[in-house]
DNA sequence: GCTTTGTGATTGAACGTTCAATCAACTCCT
DNA sequence: AGGAGTTGATTGAACGTTCAATCACAAAGC
């Protein structure tokens, strides 16, 4: 019941997730190896055939702890005040000064994303990650009508269309050398979100 | 100099590429060999050598060569009526009707994409590819809004903006189940037009 | 308290397969 | 005759997976 399993991995289990993705994060997913996740950890590589099935079973299972940790961080508790909670949601994945670490990791997991296309068990994951999402997203724009601070929209086309943006940002931030149309990316989201969804346009 | 070298190949080398693109599609980039792409065409595996470097070569080559096609395509002459052509461009992606096969291989396209992350021929070519689509969508609004058809906004930002949609909605239709949410995305990328791009707002 | 039995964790070596790449030989065209 | 195109066989490395064998340790029996 860490915090952060991958961080600070407790017991061998989770020292073999941890190890995977610190690998898939190096190497990537079509060159990962059993071999390269055994280098990462301080046991013997054979042993993760002990505690999981196989390769995708170790990736498969880090996906799903890695989305039980997401859900439980962002999407606890009631939020309170729901523009500035979309704001931020928004920024994330469009702030040119995001971490090293975090850009790799957020890059991995749209790597893994590209399994879903043939590998109907990682399809059915990210299919669950995106409902999940939405869902909250939806009631969090639902949360902003009540309160009048959103005006009459679709809550969940709002959320649909916050995600497909985010989603896009991320891809070309992972596969693209230039940064220069994020912060013009940026702005125009604000448009949208201003004219759109917020209450008070100008 | 064929209109379209994956469906009417000619000569050996574009029978490869065409073989490679095919492979692609059915077993993707992970399950890609050179001996599959020999068992796509009528010719022996080891001919691929001969013609190209390796497997990463041949699927580059194919990359470009689509990059180009599709450059010349829907790129070709003058836009006489931007409004009707950016609404085209935006409505493809998000259109439920398209073929199967069309499907499959923007996903084939966006799986590549996926290699960008550790490869940097393929961070290159998907760059460029961003970049040539950008500046030309950006020309298109520069138009509209020359003829009055578009209000004033930053045709950069506007271009940017639409991009990252396609590839958003790109990313969640080649990779998830559902495609409930895709007509809530369609409305809400109207709603963005309209009210942040199109002159004559209602 | 001491031995026996049992269990899960761990290891290194090995197996069988797959793969990219090479090569010598053959064909066809000129 | 000679070069370009093509082939099937082959090689060597890499990989996922299995397996027999230890090891640490706890429970059970006496």
């Amino acid at each position: 019941m860490s915090r952060d399993f991958l961080e600070d991995p407790s017991g061998t289990r989770e020292e073999i997730l941890a190890a995977t993705f610190d690998t898939l994060m190096e190497h990537g997913y079509a060159d990962l190896t059993i071999d390269k996740i055994g280098d990462e950890f301080d046991k013997s590589q054979s042993l993760i055939y002990h505690h999981y099935d196989g390769k995708d079973d170790v990736v498969l299972e880090t996906l799903e702890r890695l989305l039980e940790e997401h859900r439980t961080e962002t999407f606890d508790g009631d939020i309170e005040e729901p523009r500035e909670w979309l704001e931020e949601v928004v920024a994330r994945p469009l702030d040119e000064t995001i971490d090293e670490q975090k850009r790799k990791s957020l890059a991995t997991l749209f790597e893994l994303r590209a399994r879903a296309i043939h590998d109907d068990d990682y399809r059915e994951h990210f299919t669950r990650s995106d409902e999940v999402f939405e869902e909250f997203l939806a009631d969090v724009i639902e949360e902003g009508k009540e309160q009048g601070v959103f005006r009459a929209c679709n809550p969940v086309g709002v959320a649909g269309m916050v995600i497909t943006v985010i989603n896009g940002a991320l891809v070309r931030r992972s596969t693209s050398e230039s940064d220069d149309w994020i912060g013009d990316v940026r702005d125009e989201v604000q448009s949208y979100l201003e004219k759109c969804v917020y209450a008070n346009d100008s």
